[in-house]
DNA sequence: ATTGGTAGTGACGTTTATGTAACTAAAAGC
DNA sequence: GCTTTTAGTTACATAAACGTCACTACCAAT
């Protein structure tokens, strides 16, 4: 998502979007939860998104200062991803996405039922 | 954001993502919070959408049943916002994100202080 | 008859986000 | 000296999101 940066804007909430915005950082972050995994490891357990994208999402993560990646100079190479101080403070809202997915997913269904007439 | 919808994939953060994602979405929630609000005052308070895309967003917001759209048979036209129950459901991650917001904004102008050695 | 106010819609264009395919480097094992 | 492995990069293409501008309908007041 675009950023707007500097300034914080009206609503808090738009800024943090500009940080989690797209479709992958926040299932990124997720991974992230439990301590440091190698890229491909990440690639692995997102198997939908593409290696550049994935390359690309934690680029912007690292330089937004969210993430903190060390490069072990081995060949092959190995390289670790792992949340920063800062990074921590996206835990509460990871949960509460959590939370709220599982509560849409039933509750929509029960919507949509109603919706339909099904 | 482009919907998963019917499958809760493998994280529900993405789930939810598909519901909030988008630039708007989360500010047109939080305007909601405290009760329901017409059309035009969404329109100002958040002066830099266009009227075009409140509409679709709120008519998206209110196909996935997170809104109720009321409208007043009145010339000229009166039409009301708020969220529905299922709506009020977000308010932890709004509330996560708003805190989040904040403590990024300060976290983060620290971090570049120091990245760029200022 | 013209203007003002509200909540839109439709055609069209731009920007941002995401995707695919082909390629690189450098050491290790055969 | 050919292949495998890891973590990328580059060029290119598509899709999704967002935006502008012009327009509508209806009634009331001037």
């Amino acid at each position: 998502m675009k950023k707007l940066k500097e300034d914080i804007p009206a609503c808090p909430i738009v800024y943090t979007m500009t940080y989690l915005g797209g479709k992958w950082k926040p299932i990124i972050l997720g991974r992230l939860l439990k301590g440091p995994v190698r890229f491909g490891k990440l690639a692995v357990q997102i198997p939908d998104i593409s290696r550049k994208i994935l390359t690309e999402q934690l680029k912007e993560l690292e330089e937004d200062g969210l993430i903190i990646r060390h490069s072990y100079n081995e060949k092959p190479p190995r390289v670790e991803y792992e949340l920063s101080e800062i990074g921590q403070t996206v835990i509460p809202v990871l949960l509460a996405m959590t939370e709220l997915g599982s509560k849409m997913h039933e509750a929509i269904t029960r919507h949509k039922r109603v919706a339909t007439g099904a």
